[in-house]
DNA sequence: TTCAAAAAATGATATAAATCACTTTCTAGA
DNA sequence: TCTAGAAAGTGATTTATATCATTTTTTGAA
């Protein structure tokens, strides 16, 4: 974790799609002055499991995953963040230890604000309230939604989701050009919910089909509409 | 369904452990003026997966379960509902169709809030917004911990946490009985995420082990403590 | 109290997916 | 560009759980 100077608030390409904004002016210098901003190779940890929040992330670039270790050490994506996402709410609100953990999946940067900024902030501005009540209103939909699928559908169907999952949350917009990702098979096992043996031939299967191509870790989605159907096999 | 007078909120002994435990008195008069009390018997819809939610539901007495099915019929429960608890709030608060269905598992009654009279206490108390708030993120953390669950442990430690969750769902306050409830073998399962034979099968492990008894579809716990350290093999 | 329908229970079998053991292919750093 | 370690890929085997078929028990209405 490298520290160096933030970008500004009011200028962030982002916002417009975040928590932030329905901010004042006022109150995006006003997180200016206590932000920081942090940068994170790949593979490091942006929070850890089990720790305190002291604040709130806000993904500036890169991909982070938010998951969850057993015992035996197996991983469970709960779910992808990308630049404009923040991290850490749902603990702040409860005011309890991190439940998950976050770790860049590629280099990634980004802003923190500590807690009694992000406290005062929800305080003070109704609207920005009420964005984050959604924002958990949406989460736990997502979430519920994940569980059903988890309860129900079956790997191949599952992975397919995990694909289009990634597609529409990395890829860039008014880019036509199919959607690729590195992203290893055990990240993909991680996230569909599965041993990465089991991603790997399912994947192969969809190579073979032409839906996706694959050079080492990254596959490129030849055809998410083929994927959509399987992904919707018993809805 | 059936409509007849309405409890008084002021009076309701489960206000305080509610989402209208901090409304004033006024509050609470004028949410009287507008709710309505149902009744429903075991087995009632109380809403449907996919109808467009027209107001808030808090039930006043006995059990629900909300749950999706998927295309083959097959039920998944996504949570349980108490006396004092509120059904229907994260579709309200997206404003969009309900993605589940709520149904008494009990002989049940309910109050019914307008939607308005929802919309207008949570922007004029901020209080009641604060609650909501907290509401959303625990759901929003209990929905993330099944996911993980149902990911990673095996069918009979996912029972013995059911068994558990039905306990410290229902469990009336200061009953040193052991806990009893009467439970279809297929809702049970419908928790668990598996199959109503494989329910059976673990069920009956645990009655061979001493630690439920059963008789019809009436489940005693015997040692709860016992399915807490079952429950938890692999966390 | 009886009886039929529903639910629980049990057994046999099928199947999806995990695990284990290994080979091949990448990839990043010297 | 070479090379070691990591990751992808493959095959064989095991295992947990689902499914199907049937019997037994419970339940609630006549």
């Amino acid at each position: 974790m490298k520290s160096q100077a933030a970008p500004e608030c009011q200028r962030c390409a982002f916002r417009e799609f975040s928590l932030f904004k329905n901010c004042q002016h006022e109150e995006l210098e006003g997180m200016n002055e206590n932000k920081c901003f942090h940068t994170y190779k790949k593979g490091q940890v942006i929070f850890h499991e089990g720790n305190r929040p002291f604040g709130l992330f806000c993904v500036f670039d890169g991909k982070v995953k938010i998951s969850r270790l057993n015992s035996d050490g197996k991983e469970h994506i709960i779910r992808l963040a990308k630049p404009g996402d923040t991290l850490g709410y749902r603990s702040l609100i409860e005011n309890a230890k991190y439940t998950a953990s976050a770790v860049a999946l590629d280099d990634t940067q980004a802003c923190f604000l500590p807690a009694s900024d992000f406290n005062h902030l929800i305080d003070s501005n109704v609207k920005v309230a009420n964005d984050l009540m959604k924002m958990l209103a949406k989460a736990l939909g997502d979430s519920q939604e994940r569980m059903i699928h988890l309860a129900m559908k079956p790997v191949r169907e599952r992975l397919a989701e995990a694909l289009l999952l990634l597609r529409s949350t990395y890829q860039k917009k008014d880019e036509s050009a199919p959607f690729s990702i590195s992203i290893s098979r055990e990240d993909l096992a991680a996230i569909v919910g599965t041993a990465k043996e089991t991603v790997i031939r399912f994947l192969s299967e969809f190579k073979e089909d032409g839906i996706v191509t694959s050079h080492g870790s990254t596959i490129t989605i030849v055809k998410p509409d083929r994927l959509l159907k399987i992904s919707q096999l018993y809805d």
